[in-house]
DNA sequence: CACAATATGCTCAGATTGAGCATAACGCCT
DNA sequence: AGGCGTTATGCTCAATCTGAGCATATTGTG
């Protein structure tokens, strides 16, 4: 396979393509990560700082184009992931392109420009094949001020707001100061403004402000290829970096961001979570799952009622007994609703409090 | 420039740039359009046919991305569009990547697989720099079936309804007949149901039932490639893609189409029009800007409503006298509101009848 | 000066949405 | 058996939003 990767040239392009396949167990949204990396596109091994971010960092699924095999580009990612997960993905969507300059360090060596498709794929979670490289985390574990499914997330106001407060007065002139207090009101401001769906803002705003650790990690990159003397960050913004979850190789965090984002907009308006669950299910399942994707609480009476008015679903006339409290009776997603409708989906507001 | 271009081995690929630029002026949607083929990239002419699609199509300006020069994807399309065109992108939006095999027919000669950054551009029409290739069109022009301004467009009951049911008796059996019925419900079903954003299913539909001149030209394309005599198309469906608006190189009316369908989306939540309007303009101006994209026509005085409670715009002062009736007051973007509010947009609903 | 044309303001009924109350059906405990 | 916690399910109600129309204001034109 590695004759795609094969150019040293500079001015050279390679294409890859990167997958975000997501599953849903219980309540818990989770994303197929690996180890180590493919093809071996680690940031080169930093020995000694004892972080995550530059020893082993996890990594989305990762692969080469390869046009004598894939007809398309949607086809190449669901054959090799298909291959080496053994997964079956229900549902496969293009997200974005990722082509920045020294998105790959190896690049700063001489290495191709790497640009990479990336794809969300969902799916059923189910043991894994293959090498056991690849595994399931929680995906709330790489972005953990997405979750409010339990209310406000604690770390925005412990770690995230003072760390953007500080960061928005040493802003070095009036202008800036100005730009980052926009940018962090429209990414953390008020409770009742809180975009579910804009979840790549968020994530680039941490970033800009070093909060991210691959901030740091890129800009200690960027200064040993200057051969300037890597400046180490401020040890506040080390430690409130730290504790903003796991940090993932190269841009594959803000890929994760970008695919939560992307996930959350369509659940309003096309039913996508059906591909996360078996063919039968009760509706506070389906419940539980939406609210696992956007990260809020729903009203349990609503929910229902607007899933039955969209006529999304019907009874399969089983029941379900899952131990204590009235049984449940059990659903199946009607396919045909496509047909007849169009704005098939189930759609939310801001987060709200409590449940 | 040819430097990126230049591998001729089978199974290498080459990243190009392609862009939807799109202006508005007063109530008509244009996008930009180069006569020729950047780049010597069009089907090879097939003369004596008589078709557009196969003498001279018009193609959506494309450059190659050149990572030594382009430190981001997006960066390098902005460059090259400016530079060539002197036009002023006030907004810019990646779209899809494209990267299907034979897009670029000249991979069929051992060419290399050309895959396709597209990207949606706005800016206010303005007269044209360079060379005189580019020119603006209006777009719909090419997907006549979208334009639903003054009502339904008659050339869906006309040309497409009959010709889409002739394909779907055709069909080789009952699974197909059943899928095709399906997706033309989805896509040309009832008045009620047909939703503006999906112009992409709708060019896609058109295009598998060989109602684009492009699906004809591919057909041909891939006949001779074999070695195989090509096989006309019976005549109805060519008059029927004739009368279909015009077709455009490559893929090219498929990445309008998503541009299209992008960009109606965009409206209801983010304020994309004013990207197209002067700094003041009148509100009906406005209406008849966000009629253009999305394709119909709105209530005047709930648009008025709508617009003002989002406090999207604020009175100049001025007044507009522009010829008969009571002249109006202009309005300016406020800017600052995309940091107060996030859900800022005009929504809209599906397509209604007069006006 | 009536009238056509456009801008702008207001009303109102029907649909949608957010939130809560009430009842039903189970397991578990005493 | 009966009370209790727990979950499922049904219903109500007020606040808001939305679609559609009526009314009035301000201009140019015949």
């Amino acid at each position: 396979m590695d004759h795609v990767i094969r150019s040293n040239q500079p001015g050279h392009t390679t294409i890859g393509l990167t997958a975000v396949v997501v599953a849903v167990t219980e309540e818990d949204p989770r994303v197929l990560v690996a180890r180590r990396m493919t093809h071996d596109l680690a940031t080169p091994a930093q020995a000694g700082t004892g972080d995550r971010a530059f020893d082993s960092p996890e990594t989305l699924p990762f692969g080469p184009f390869e046009p004598t095999h894939h007809r398309t580009l949607e086809l190449g990612l669901r054959q090799w992931v298909e291959d080496q997960s053994g997964l079956d993905l229900r549902y496969v969507e293009q997200l974005y392109t990722f082509g920045s300059q020294y998105r790959d360090p190896r690049e700063l060596a001489g290495g191709p420009r790497v640009v990479s498709v990336a794809y969300l794929a969902l799916t059923q979670e189910s043991p894994l094949a293959g090498s056991g490289e690849a595994q399931w985390r929680p995906w709330y574990s790489y972005l953990p001020w997405e979750d409010w499914r339990s209310g406000r997330p604690p770390v925005i106001d412990t770690v995230i707001r003072p760390a953007l407060t500080h960061w928005i007065d040493e802003a070095p002139n009036l202008r800036t100061r100005h730009e980052r207090k926009e940018r962090v009101a429209i990414c953390f401001g008020s409770e009742a403004g809180f975009d579910m769906v804009r979840s790549l803002d968020r994530y680039e705003l941490l970033y800009s402000a070093g909060l991210a650790l691959e901030a740091i990690r890129d800009a200690h990159i960027m200064a040993q290829a200057h051969g300037l003397p890597p400046e180490p960050p401020p040890p506040e913004t080390l430690a409130a970096a730290r504790a903003l979850g796991d940090p993932m190789a190269l841009d594959n965090r803000r890929i994760l961001a970008s695919a939560l984002g992307r996930l959350r907009g369509k659940l309003d308006y096309r039913p996508v979570v059906f591909d996360l669950l078996p063919p039968e299910f009760t509706l506070f399942r389906l419940q539980r799952v939406v609210e696992a994707l956007s990260g809020i609480d729903v009203h349990k009476q609503n929910f229902r009622r607007t899933v039955m008015a969209a006529e999304l679903v019907e009874p399969t006339g089983h029941i379900e007994a899952s131990g204590r409290g009235r049984p449940a009776e059990t659903y199946r997603f009607r396919r045909d609703v496509m047909q007849e409708k169009h704005d098939v989906g189930i759609s939310l507001s801001a987060p709200r409090l409590g449940g």
